[in-house]
RNA sequence: GCGCCCGUAGCUCAACCGGAUAGAGCACCGGUUUUCUAAACCGGGGGUUGCAGGUUCGAGUCCUGCCGGGCGCGCCA
């Protein structure tokens, strides 16, 4: 199963190659000329160049043996040598009977049998109130994960929380400002310890910003902080304990926040989980002579011959002997190719594009170590700064952080707020509306995030977003909602979508668009780029209902043709319901 | 200083290995409902793709220089 221009290619370079041109001068893609054809060819002019002919001769030579080719309905010539393809309604009404009894919607599958991606993401950090920082890299990295788990990989969730670096000691060190004579903080004492924290998880999350600022201003608490991260990454026991309470805490909290839009990791470590590797791994790049001591700390040199730039080692001791991230980055490579093997394709990171250089030079350092030579590859996908509408960091109203919950309840009481307005929910109990409005402001947030590239900075603009209107996720969700609407209407009056399709005039914009999904899906996948989904899914919800306005089916006298309108109003919906699922969002029945 | 990213309609964004007349949404103007959900549909205006060169049959896309904005550059994560 491919799409349908995939098909054309194959038919078109098989001529190229009998005319010893490479084939893959026979692509074909969908005609950005609609008004002149349906497909085009622009191979005829690259052979050109190479053969030293006149373009427009090989395009005819190419289009006088495509004469005889059943499935095309026009073959043209046009400026300076491209070949303008139409197709016949037979062959498209082929094609879309074929997509329609796949359950992949003619979608093939990339990975071999068992193999497997790790994808990091999400950002999350203990004891840290989640905020909107925290929105691209969970809507971005749970849609990148669905889109390489249709591809056939199983997709490993991890969200790698931050749970070991200098926060960590910050907040014990707060903590044990306030407290002193809390068990936790007696050297004496190595347990046992309580088994419930003496704090709650939003007085917990209150102690970082503060435990923050107090070592900006004051280096000896800093120095404080440093000791005890130093301390706690020892192995003292009672911080150790206490750090235990942060994690309990902090888990359910993130799960919470993860779970309201529809994210879930298969993998809960972070990074104190690979605290037991360090050394081994210390031990492992010592031995292939790829450290340097540097200033009091121990370093892994990554620059090459060929550097154009300046390329800092990556620090693996700090000179006060504690660890850096870019430790716990490479202990984790190593613990991932130790724990899944051979299986492991690619290990997939979503951040922050300003931490490019980083994963750089943990991908050198873990490339030099052979931890990651040809497989697993290493994928950085870095992602922009998300702005307000002044184009400067998103901050709320009042110039502070806005949270995560926050943001999230904003949509979900815009959508229901536009629910009971549109005055199609009267007959809705309370609990669907609830979760009407909840997949609605989700939809909303996640469409409008995905539909930038990743790599750029976006501005984010809650009220154009949930104004539900245009090119939003809700105009997605609301045409599948139609869809299902009329399915159901015509299921109760007996009809039934069939399985032949018949192509009028009315029906061939929706009908032709319906075989472009592969290509789309493709692109997507190998770029990590979900914004060609977004892309393609609008265009389709559009069409849709251009043709829903423009042809009303259930009154249809022609029986064959009612079906058949059925059938592309059928085969739309799964497109729909399938390319939203891979961007997370989810079609209430109604709405 | 060195390096990376970005600059497209009033605003927010697209444009698949370089392809034909650069497309959407919002906003603006006008029209559509006794039939399947109007969160909809149809039509209209709106562009020297930051600037200047270059390569090419062909450049928003590639190369060089400049202007403007963002970011990064060993002991924060």
């Amino acid at each position: 199963m491919t799409s349908l221009a995939e098909k054309l290619s194959d038919v078109i370079g098989a001529v190229f190659a009998a005319h010893d041109l490479p084939e893959t001068l026979g692509h074909v893609r969908v005609s950005d000329r609609p008004d002149l054809a349906q497909f085009q060819c622009n191979g005829a002019m690259a052979a050109a160049k190479l053969a030293k002919k006149n373009p427009r001769e090989i395009a005819n030579d190419i289009a006088e043996k495509l004469k005889d080719e059943p499935a095309l309905s026009k073959i043209e010539i046009a400026g300076p040598g491209f070949i303008n393809l139409n197709i016949t309604d037979e062959f498209l009404a082929m094609h879309l009977a074929g997509i329609t009894g796949d359950e992949r919607l003619g979608v093939a599958a990339f990975a071999s049998e068992g193999e497997e991606i790790v994808v990091d993401y999400g950002g999350a950090n203990v004891a840290k109130a989640m905020h909107v920082g925290h929105l691209r890299p969970t809507i971005i990295g749970d849609c990148v994960k669905r889109i390489l788990d249709f591809a056939g990989y199983k997709a490993l969730g991890d969200v790698h929380m931050g749970d070991w670096g200098l926060p960590m000691g910050q907040i014990i060190s707060e903590f044990e400002e306030l407290n002193p004579d809390w068990i936790y903080f007696d050297s004496d004492i190595e347990g046992p310890y309580p088994e419930t924290p003496p704090f709650s998880y939003s007085e917990l999350e209150k102690i970082y910003p503060e435990a923050s600022i107090a070592c900006k201003a004051d280096s000896a608490r800093l120095e404080k902080a440093k000791q005890a991260t130093k301390d706690l990454q020892d192995g003292r026991p009672g911080y150790r304990a206490l750090w235990q309470h942060f994690m309990g805490l902090s888990k359910d909290n993130l799960k919470r926040n993860f779970d309201s839009v529809g994210v879930h990791f298969e993998i809960w470590k972070g990074e104190a989980d690979v605290n037991s590797l360090i050394p081994a791994v210390e031990k492992d790049l010592r031995e292939k002579g790829l450290v340097a001591e540097s200033e009091g700390a121990l370093v892994v040199p990554v620059s090459e011959e060929s550097d154009k730039k300046e390329m800092p080692p990556l620090m693996y001791y700090k000179s006060d002997g504690a660890m850096t991230y870019g430790t716990t980055d490479l202990a984790t490579i190593y613990d991932r190719v130790q724990l899944y093997g051979e299986a492991l394709a690619k290990i997939v990171y979503v951040t922050d594009k300003r931490q490019n250089l980083h994963f750089e030079q943990v991908f050198r350092a873990a490339g030099k170590a052979g931890y990651a030579i040809e497989a697993p590859e290493l994928v950085h996908i870095g992602f922009g700064t998300l702005n307000g509408p002044d184009g400067k960091p998103f901050k709320t109203r009042d110039g502070g952080v806005m949270r995560f919950d926050q943001l999230v309840s904003m949509a979900i009481d815009k959508a229901m707020q536009r629910l009971m307005e549109a005055d199609l929910a009267g007959d809705f109990d309370d609990s669907e509306k609830q979760n009407i409005a909840h997949k609605v402001g989700v939809g909303a947030i996640k469409f409008a995030d995905l539909s930038n590239q990743p790599h750029v900075d976006y501005i984010f603009d809650m009220d154009r977003m949930v104004s539900f209107e245009g090119k939003t996720g809700p105009y997605l969700q609301y045409q599948a909602v139609r869809i299902k609407s009329l399915l159901r209407k015509a299921e109760g009056q007996g009809d039934a979508p069939g399985c032949d399709f018949i192509i009028k005039d009315e029906d061939r914009a929706l009908a032709l668009l319906l075989t472009e999904m592969p290509d789309v899906f493709e692109l997507a996948l190998q770029n990590y780029m979900p914004h060609h989904i977004c892309e393609y899914a609008y265009k389709l919800a559009s069409a849709f209902s251009s043709f829903y306005a423009n042809c009303h089916i259930l009154s249809e006298k022609d029986e064959a043709l009612k079906a058949s309108r059925l059938a592309l109003c059928d085969l739309s919906r799964r497109q729909l319901e399938l390319t939203l699922g891979w961007l997370g969002i989810e079609v209430p029945e109604r709405m």
